[in-house]
RNA sequence: GCGUCGGUGGUAGAGUGGUCAAUUACAACAGACUGUAAAUCUGUCGCCUCCGGGCUACGAAGGUUCGAAUCCUUCCCGACGCA
């Protein structure tokens, strides 16, 4: 492939119009997003901003999928690695590291492309919400996580009436996170919008169904021949606790229960394959409701970068 | 061949005369999500429906009964035991 010169973007973050261009490369797992965006970096003189909430955690990488510096081919990727595992990381933080990497990517004359596969990550940065960062308060989870839903939503509504208003009364997820945040601030503060400085061109990965499936399977077996076991062990000897592993979610989750023997070899790789798929289906549950993203098979790699050149040229 | 236990919805597995279209879990399908998001939560889940209900169903065929997934008979299939 030809690399062409890479582009300067002309705007800083604080100039008018025209808006400065940031690229979303957004979509299901399995589709290629991170191939994609190191082929579109490299075309037009971009740098990556990680956005999956669970790459951004050290030592999770072959469950995760985590690039590989080879596989980078010199393109500068950024919120990788950059929490411990054994911690909680949030929204909030991703949040505030990725406007400020943008920033700070445009201020250099280079592109920024946000790409992964975590909606709700890249709604926090491309909407313009803004939060005050809560830590997670371990001690009131605890205590908080043995009541029912109807009692915390109790809790909540005393603590703070608008918040218990639009939640969801029986996700008590969500509702030990709000009363969290209000005992933590008095209240749960409305979240507010940024009038955003960039616009944001979002182009999203998808597959039919069959197809996901097959190249989740593989996936699935290359990780586990790559050693995907391996890092779960070494993990856990270096101080993750089993229920935090399970905690993250898919592979992690699967392989802390099979290195618990609470589950055989089988059921974990039939087991992580159907939740997989399912995380993909769930992926493109959140993804549909934004009309703005541009959908491509990642056959159409060449197509993808045809059009961009008309935004980036 | 004899004996025992079993055959229930896509799967596992409850139910053992009426309140059973059949608990529950999983899968599937749809959806929510604006402070843990690979997490968490919700709805639907035999067929048809004018949403009142109607129809077909618990291995098969008969039978008992006002009424059977549930009891009886025979047959088919499976597991185990004895040969």
């Amino acid at each position: 492939m030809k690399i062409l010169p890479s582009v300067s973007i002309p705007s800083a973050p604080k100039s008018k119009s025209p808006k400065t261009k940031v690229l979303v490369i957004l979509g299901q797992t399995a589709t290629g997003k991170s191939d994609l965006a190191v082929a579109v970096a490299r075309k037009f003189g971009g740098e990556v901003i990680s956005a999956d909430s669970r790459q951004v955690y050290k030592g999770l990488d072959i469950g995760t999928g985590k690039i590989t510096k080879k596989e980078m081919q010199g393109v500068p990727h950024y919120l990788l690695d950059v929490a411990s595992a054994k911690k909680k990381f949030t929204v909030a933080e991703y949040k505030a590291l990725a406007d400020a990497k943008i920033a700070d990517i445009i201020s250099r004359g280079k592109l920024p492309i946000l790409c992964g596969g975590t909606g709700f990550y890249i709604n926090a940065v491309t909407s313009g919400a803004v939060f005050p960062e809560v830590p997670p308060n371990q001690k009131l989870r605890a205590t908080l996580e043995k009541k029912s839903a109807p009692v915390l939503f109790a809790m909540l509504k005393k603590l703070d009436a608008r918040r218990a208003n639009g939640i969801d009364a029986k996700n008590k997820v969500r509702l030990v996170r709000a009363i969290e945040i209000a005992k933590y601030m008095g209240k749960v503060p409305a979240v507010k919008y940024a009038k955003l400085p960039y616009q944001f061109i979002k182009i999203g990965l998808t597959l039919p169904l069959p197809d996901l499936e097959t190249k989740i399977k593989i996936r699935l077996e290359k990780r586990i021949k790559a050693g995907m076991l391996r890092e779960a062990t070494r993990l856990h000897a270096a101080g993750l606790s089993w229920k935090r592993m399970e905690e993250l979610g898919l592979e992690y989750r699967h392989m802390a229960l099979y290195l618990q023997k609470k589950i055989s070899k089988q059921e974990m790789i039939a087991g992580l394959e159907t939740a997989i798929l399912q995380y993909a289906k769930r992926q493109m549950t959140w993804f549909k409701r934004d009309k703005k993203i541009t959908w491509y098979s990642p056959k159409d790699e060449r197509k993808i970068l045809l059009s961009l050149a008309k935004n980036f040229h």
